[in-house]
DNA sequence: ATGAACTTGTTAATTGATTAACAAAAAATA
DNA sequence: TATTTTTTGTTAATCAATTAACAAGTTCAT
């Protein structure tokens, strides 16, 4: 299928996860209209995701909730999922880490997380393990690891990045490590909550 | 001065940051140029922001940062920080508090915290207190907050909300308590990692 | 003093995203 | 049977954001 617009993979994934809820409720059928309205869309918009989709309603009940998961799932890569992990299990690390788990099947998956810190090397979460930073190169080659969630702030967070970058991780996902330095092809979401406070103290104040 | 659009103003918190650094490091002077690479943005669009802040840069030595940073702390409401609050002090919660509080002046202040877990109420993070949820409304009214960032998932979570926005919120961020319902004129910031997660390996395989 | 090298400031062009408009299908109602 | 209501699917129009293009100012080198 031709590639998606951005803004439209965004909503999908929001799709997903209110369509999943349905699902669990037994809701077999949902119009354009209340899947807008949960996410706070325009209906129109709705309806064009899921017509580039590919996916196609019904002229009485709407959209089929299990058509469109399936559509939705096929997108997104599902059954391989991606694999992902956490570079610095603080509270932050931990608290993603649980949050992410916490759908039982999903797009993008977390089996090994990093950090430098003794205390926390060799632990568990849920299961998962947290390996030292020093043996991030061999495990991300090994597990296919393809995305990195930055949860740390140290000065010599580029020459992580550059190590992880050559051990193959395409995407960062940074919350609080600063400006850092990636080459072109590899992806980057700046997830600094400071942005987006200050950019909505000025939306209430004009 | 005109409203910014909403992306400008998104950069200009990110200018504000990297300009303070440059402060630090007794830079006077950027070029757009160093500000763009810096940011993975176009030295253009720098440029375009600048001039819609309306301040001016040198032919030669680029944009004077005091001056800049300056004018972008008046656009974002400096001195009048905004009050905003943590709702939930969890493992996230805490890590979000340090992170927003170490940075000295703000155009976002937190000054207090809530939670609904006894072993959390009336305990304080770096001397900001953490008070009961049923204390909230007298709290964010007599303290003029007016962002709660929601770190929690609760079954009941609107119930909470319409209690916030009754009490004078008028934005919120979500993390992770899933779709939420508002009243038109209320700002709302979806924060959920699992979205990004799926579009960046959307297009990692795309 | 002249030209080359940079950089800013701004308008115009392009691209991308959202919203409006409306035909078509199906069922419910009169 | 005809009409109303509702919803999808899609094209067209609008709005927002980015990028291209380039004039103008300043310094440096020759």
């Amino acid at each position: 299928m031709a590639k998606l617009p951005p803004k439209t993979v965004e909503r999908i994934s929001q799709y997903r996860r209110v369509l999943a809820k349905y699902q669990t409720l037994s809701e077999p059928f949902i119009f354009s209209h209340d899947l807008a309205s949960l996410l706070h869309l325009n209906p129109v918009q709705v309806r064009r995701d899921l017509m580039l989709l590919g996916t196609t309603g019904n002229y009485r009940n709407g959209y089929k909730v299990t058509e469109l998961l399936k559509s939705i799932d096929e997108t997104l890569t599902i059954p391989k999922s991606t694999q992902a992990t956490i570079i610095g299990m603080g509270r932050l690390g931990e608290s993603l880490l649980k949050h992410i788990g916490s759908s039982p099947v999903c797009p993008v998956m977390i089996n090994s997380t990093f950090d430098i810190n003794p205390k926390r090397i060799n632990t568990t979460i849920r299961g998962i393990p947290c390996y030292d930073m020093t043996h991030a190169p061999e495990i991300i080659k090994e597990q296919k690891i393809k995305i990195a969630i930055l949860t740390l702030y140290t000065e010599d967070i580029q020459a992580i990045i550059d190590i992880l970058i050559d051990a193959g991780i395409e995407g960062f996902i940074n919350y609080m490590a600063g400006p850092i330095k990636i080459p072109k092809g590899i992806y980057l979401k700046e997830y600094d909550i400071r942005t987006t406070l200050e950019e909505m103290s000025y939306n209430i104040h004009n």
